[in-house]
DNA sequence: AGTGTGTGTCACATATGTGTCAAGCAGCCG
DNA sequence: CGGCTGCTTGACACATATGTGACACACACT
């Protein structure tokens, strides 16, 4: 799952740019020419990170910000900010938003692309990392391994991909649709329950040599990974 | 130290399929998409090896090796020709410009790894580690031999680079459709599942004289090499 | 041609994982 | 305290993935 960026800016050159750079780094992209737009394209789907022009049409970045921040589904979702000025007042304004980081145009395109790897493996790790750590569970994507204390975990595919689905976003609540779309795909049909018992079989697993559960049930909501 | 690669050529998809697989050998990677940019980065950090597309835009490949042979500090900087056509690389035999080696488009990628081992084996002999030990299995590439505790191991040739293979990243769990391409190549057919057998075939040889099953296999995802 | 080695494919045996159900629990609320 | 609802869990039939011996064929070498 590639991490998906949406590009505020109505510049288009620098919007293209930034798109080129961000496909070859292995991202996915789509582009906002102004504040409407951007505000559109938030509600279709979430993305992992927003890269926010100051100076948009219609709705000016530091309003797209706002809003983002007050809508619990975006509340945290990781926000750099590109402003063509450099003066004290808007840094602390952008900031003050709620944005991640900042970026002063013009910008050096391997800097930025520094920034933003730098964010996302600050608020998403999963992302990036081929190695996760959550607590003391360790997940390695690259070796297909599960570790907790240091005692190896075997898990069944299923299960793997369970736990790899919420370490994306330790501490939040799926739901188990949400889970089945997301670990089985949207394609296949099964059961709802049956996301209760790979949950089950994923906690005994984890807790086989010994320790807490790690996962929460949240009744009547769903799932969710312990973040301590 | 790992060797590092200079890939001048402006297909992306050949580039990057050139940096995927150079990576995954332990190579360390940069990409030129033209003439010009190749010039520069080898200004900037001179390169153990250089991959160059005979047709590069803005400058050609081959006034690109002229002028890495006429510096002094790249005079026999190790080069790779990349041609689409065999006429074209009769003509560089022909013209001597210097590349130490060529290779035709479409290439098979073992075939141009095991070129590119070869010329910087020939140049740099020291870059090139000739013997990998893992655990306790020792590979040596020169003599095409492998021994486990000191008892030599018989291998057939697939055997023999299914495990080199292996060994470039111990640990890491590769799908049948990755040692297909990446052992047998990806231009040959062979099902996916002649790949168990080879393991199997594997196991058997480094088993002969006793010891653990040294390969781990990940259900519905495919094989690695135990690391401990 | 004759021999030996290695290869890819198949069929079948085994191992492992999966989804569903149903009985039993646990939380919540009047 | 019931009674409702939602969650947990063991059993199980079924589905899938892997291990492996056999075999025919392709080479290389003599």
């Amino acid at each position: 799952m590639k991490p998906f960026v949406l590009i505020a800016e109505d510049e288009k050159a620098v919007a293209e740019l930034l798109r080129y750079n961000l496909e070859r780094e292995g991202y996915e992209t789509t582009i906002a020419p102004d504040g409407d737009e951007a505000m559109i394209q938030l509600d279709e789907r979430v993305p992992d990170l927003v890269l926010l022009d100051w100076m948009l049409p219609k709705v000016p970045g530091i309003e797209v910000c706002r809003r983002i921040r007050s809508k619990p589904e975006t509340a945290n979702l990781p926000v750099i900010m590109l402003t063509a000025r450099t003066e004290e007042a808007d840094r602390i304004r952008g900031l003050d938003t709620g944005a991640d980081d900042y970026v002063t145009k013009p910008f050096s395109t391997t800097e930025l692309m520094a920034r933003v790897r730098a964010v996302l493996r600050r608020i998403r790790p999963a992302l990036i990392e081929d190695k996760v750590m959550v607590g003391d569970i360790v997940v390695d994507r690259t070796t297909h391994t599960v570790m907790r204390n240091g005692e190896d975990i075997h898990l069944g595919p299923t299960e793997f991909r369970l736990l790899d689905y919420f370490i994306q976003h330790p501490g939040r609540v799926f739901s188990r649709e949400q889970l089945l779309d997301g670990v089985w795909g949207s394609d296949v049909y099964v059961e709802a329950r049956t996301v209760d018992v790979h949950v089950g079989r994923l906690r005994k697993a984890l807790m086989s040599k010994g320790g807490d559960d790690p996962i929460r049930t949240v009744r009547s909501a769903g799932y969710s990974l312990r973040t301590n």
